[in-house]
Parts: C-alpha cells; structure tokens; sequence
DNA sequence: GTTTAATGTGAAAACGTTTTCCTAAAAGGG
DNA sequence: CCCTTTTAGGAAAACGTTTTCACATTAAAC
C-alpha cells in the first residue's frame, strides 16, 4: 500500500543501495542516478519508513521522559526538554508514573525496549533498582529535581538547601524570629527533605528556636497547603512569618490565613519557592524563590545530548536560583540596607 | 551484545518461532517447551525488541500528540490522554508546533514516518492542507479544541458558543447591562471566534448594545488580558462587568482593574472560562464556565481508540460544561429566583 | 484398520531499511 | 599498453521480530 524504497528503486530504474544513498547521502552517486532518484521521491511524496531505519541503525531519534505527575511545573520541564530535542531532530516519549516508584522502573524497561536514544528521568526516589536498572540499559540518562552524583548518572537539580537559608536570614533582617515552615514530603530528597534542612539548620545556626506546632507537612498542593497552614493557625501562638516548599502550598496557606480574617503580609509573611506564574498573578504578589524549570529541562536535554554523542558530561549540574522579594512578606525592623 | 529470540531459542533448544509464539501466545505450544522457554526467558530477563516488532507487526503502540503550546490546560489535556493510553499499553509521543500551522503539518508527516498507531491533534486552525494530509496518511486522528464535522475527522471540543450565552443572560439576570468582553484570537475558530460570537449575538437578541470600546482582544496570556483590561478602563465610560475568553485573560484582568483602585466584583464584575485551578485559588474567586480539559483529553483518547480498533466512532463529540457561580460577579438587581 | 482432521513444531519468508561485499569500469602510474 | 588503484553501483546480508508454510505426529471418525 505504501511505497517502499523497493518501488522508488524500481520506478527510478536503480537498484535499492542507490536511493539509499541518494536519501542519506551516505556515498557518492553520479549526479544523473541522483536526479532520477529525486525526481522520483518528489513525485511520490516519498519517506523512508522510521520505524525499519531504526532497526538497522539503532537510532530511533526518540528521548524517553518519565515524570511522577504532570502539572505546570512538568509542563515547563517538557517545554525546556522539548525545545532543545526539536532543534537536534529528537522527539519526546511521556510516560507518567503517577507518584509509584514501581512504575519507574517498569518505564524504564520500556523506553528500553522500544529503543529510545536517550532517557530523563525525574523520580521521586532514586532506589538501588533504579541504579541497577540503568547501569543494565547502558541507555544514557539524566536525571532532573534529584542527586545522584554516587552513581556517576548526570543529574540536573536546584541547590535546594541554600535558598531556603537565605529565605531565613532574609526574613530574620525583615524583623522576623517567630518563623514556621511547611515543607513537602521528606521521602523527596531534594524538594522534600534538603529544603525542610536548609531550614532547621539555618534556625539552630541563628539560635532562633523553632516551635514544632509552626511546622506542618503536605504533598504540594494548595488544597494541603491549606490544610497545613490551618493546624498551624488554630493554636494558640502562631508565627509572623511561615517559608513554603513551593508556591502551590504558599498560596494554599494564604488563601487559609485570609480565610480566618489574617491579613498578608501585615499579620503573617508567607514566602514560596519556585516562581511559578501564579505568584505573580496572586495579590499580594509572593515572594518567592525563582527557579526556571525550563531552564532545568533544557539543561537536562543538553547534557544527555552530549552522553549520547559520547561527549564528556558534567555529572553535577546545578541551576541558577535567586531570591524574589515581592509584596507577602512584612518589613518589621527597618535594618534592610544592604541587600543580599 | 544484547539478547535476541534466537538467542532465547538456542539456549532453550527449541526454534525461533516456538520462543514467539510463547512470548506472544499467539499459538498453543507444548507445555514442556512453554517451561522451558519461560525458565530462559526468566533466567535472562530477555525482552523483546519493540522496533523490530514494530516492523512487522504494523504497530508501534505509540500515540502522536500534536500541541500549539505546552502550558497548563495542556497538562491536563496530557495526563487525560495519557491515562487512558496507558491503560490501554499505548505511549504518548509529543510534538510541540509553537503556534506555527506548518509545524502541525511537519509533526503529521513525521508521526506517519514513526508509523504511530494513532494522532490526537490540537490545530489552532484546520486549513486544506491539514486535511488533505490527514485523509492521505491513513492513520487515524482526533481532532481536539476545533471542529472539522465537514470532513469526516472526528474531534472533541466544548461548545464555546452557549456557555458565553449562557454568562450573559446571568450577568442580565444579575442587573447588568455595560457589559464588555475580552477575547481571544478569532482565528481560532472555537476559543477565539466563537466565544466573541456567542457574547455578540446574545447581546444583540437581548436588545443590548455592545459598546465597541468594551470590548478588548488578547492571545489568552494574563499579561495580555491586563493590557485589553486597561485600554477599556481609560475610557470615560467603563462596564460593569467583563466577560473573558479564558480564565488566564480574567485574573489579568482582574489584576488590571485592582491596580487601578477598582474593587472585584463591587466595582467591576468579572467571568472567566475554562474553570482552571488558578479560579479557585485567586480571591475573589473566579465564576467561570468549567471545561474539564482532562475529560477532553480521555475522550479524545478514548474516540481514537475506537478509530484504530476499526469500531464506529462519534465524529461530534462535545464537552460537559457547567457555568460556575464563585465570588467575582456583583448581583445588582435581585432577581434571581431561578437559578440557570 | 484406513482415512481424515487436528495439533505441534521448525524452516524460511517477510517487514523496509542500511550496509557490506563484490564486480566492472574508469583513472592513474610506470 | 599493461598493471594497479580508485570509483560507482548492484546484489545480498543484516537488523530482530512475526507469520506463513510444510511436515510430522497424534487424535478422531467411519
């Protein structure tokens, strides 16, 4: 039914070899044999079947991304990961693990199978399976928002902890001591747990004293935000100022502390992480940390375009960050003259 | 280097199309080759070559996905598809095309090439030559966010058309009258024509002049909503309530009319469309039309998988949709007795 | 007990390319 | 003018599966 590379050869009255070399210019052909070839494949409207390329040559131009959820976060990583795969003749293959480790691996064995080029993979937790998986697939592979520098696998990652220190001296010179925190879950080594660090440690560097009955837990979203932020507010102290894991649990304890008739920022601060577009588009406008997930994938995407084309790679790659002080947190002292 | 089904075959003792047919069962074999095949299989953790089943089998179990943009509504317009792709042992393959109508045509000819089982596309606007290609492909397609009744190609889509009748008749109903609109490109047949169609012809049979200066154009950003929201409230005589194409245009230009001292809804009322989960999450939230773009994205998958099964398949295929009544109208008359 | 049907198995063809290998012709060197 | 080297192009092998075909062997039918 559809026209093989067979018909060209015969319809051109060459043999297979020559329109194969005509379409990958892979050896030189007399110019006459060429022009007939082409005439030929542009009357047609002929291409080469992929899928028969790929068998031979190995190469199926596919990058597999395997994401435990997709939401606008993954939606940028895609966009920074698709942009540069686009421009280098790649195209992206999703698989989405829906927060199961499980089906990580299974994805894994997958894009394996079906030969994809290259893989990135942003998981929640880096088991010794998922080593061991990889190693086996000699399948090149980055991996995004974890470490992994004891494996020799490239990875992609914000500095997590660090931020979130420079989010307490900040709040500190705004005047702030009665500082809480709600972190994400501590199984997520890098949005989880190092932020959550970054926080007690900077408080016991600053002898500031955190009061467990500021801190609260949640997976991320507003709707847990709100419930965090809730249980923080019933008692009977609360903080002046509360640092989220990501912008998503901030707006969710925002919308909370309004809710019970606190205002923001002149009764809590409330600081995010991220930046995503919704922190601008909040009132007050949050103050955040701003870190370009695209930027992530688009990284993510060069550095497994050099493991394939066996290019030297950087096995730690972090990302850019940059604290954004916006309108959700209030100056009490006034001793802000040096900017960090 | 990596292991075949000949492989399998000899360490097994048995033929090439013994270990297939085990793998496949797809003929009955003697259990006690059956075992010892599964032993080796087992023993080796061999899978099959997908490409090199691909070839043969006419079937990749790949899914094209076409998108203008990557962005949040896509993200679930993702995870829907890919859900119910997954259950169904299908993978998503992706092509962003950038609001560029040739690179939907590229990303067509380049899934035919990859031999994918079947396309779910996302036009900003189906031209000749989208059809022409789709019906010389032979692959099966959905069409989502547009219609294509006339040719035969069956898509998804909400009605834009009465839920913008729909938010008139309330805003009326609710004693507005200056009523404004902000929409999106009309090239854009449904979230850009057709929206700005609806709000027009029902103003027009409700004997309501449409003032031209209340009425704004925006590509659906926020930031373009903001700047559409200004040009209208710079003039002397501003509305009293605006409806937007999207919800992303509303909160632009809800922030547009806050920043210049108004109040929402008591000053300016505004709607929204598409019930994103930014609606909720902005004060005052956001009434909206919702459109689950997740549900679009599992009926397009699941209408193209009846295509590629040779089932009957619907060729029109609309969207619920619901008019959600939040916080961001201001009910002038009182008069609503009946709810819509 | 013979004929027919059903079943299990392996060899080989097929899928649509690229690449290797070979041969014939052209080019170059003495 | 002969021998070697280069070059161009075709035939065929290869990629790793599935499926067809042919052939036994066994079971069923009369």
């Amino acid at each position: 039914m559809n026209l093989t590379i067979k018909d060209i050869a015969r319809m051109a009255g060459v043999s297979v070899s020559s329109v194969s070399r005509v379409i990958n210019n892979s050896k030189p052909v007399n110019d006459h044999i060429k022009e007939k070839v082409e005439k030929v494949i542009r009357e047609t409207n002929f291409r080469p079947n992929a899928v028969a390329r790929g068998l031979i040559s190995k190469s199926t131009n596919l990058i597999g991304v395997i994401l435990p959820q997709i939401n606008y976060i993954s939606a940028e990583l895609i966009n920074g990961i698709e942009g540069v795969a686009n421009k280098n003749g790649y195209n992206i293959i999703l698989s989405n693990t829906r927060l199961n480790p499980d089906l990580e691996l299974n994805a894994l064995q997958l894009f394996k199978d079906k030969q994809v080029d290259g893989i990135i993979l942003s998981s929640i937790d880096m088991s010794e399976r998922h080593i061991q998986l990889i190693q086996d697939n000699k399948i090149p592979v980055v991996v995004v928002g974890q470490k992994t520098t004891d494996y020799a696998i490239p990875w992609v990652d914000v500095d997590n902890y660090r931020p979130i220190t420079e989010i307490v001296r900040y709040l500190m010179r705004c005047g702030h001591e009665k500082i809480g925190m709600i972190h994400g879950p501590l199984i997520d080594k890098s949005a989880g747990d190092s932020r959550y660090r970054g926080f007690i440690e900077e408080m016991e560097r600053k002898n500031l004293s955190v009061n467990p009955k500021f801190v609260g837990e949640s997976n991320f979203s507003s709707k847990d935000g709100y419930l965090a932020m809730e249980k923080i507010l019933k008692c009977e102290d609360i903080p002046t100022a509360v640092v989220c894991a990501s912008d998503t649990i901030a707006i969710g304890a925002k919308n909370c502390a309004e809710d019970l008739g606190y205002r923001i920022p002149e009764d809590i601060s409330i600081v995010g992480f991220d930046d995503i577009e919704l922190a601008t588009l909040v009132r007050p406008k949050l103050t955040t940390v701003q870190v370009c997930f695209e930027t992530m994938g688009s990284k993510a995407m060069e550095t497994l375009l050099q493991s394939i084309e066996f290019k030297p790679v950087n096995i730690e790659n972090y990302l850019d960050y940059r604290l954004i002080i916006r309108d959700s947190v209030k100056v009490v002292a006034d001793d802000l003259g040096t900017k960090i």
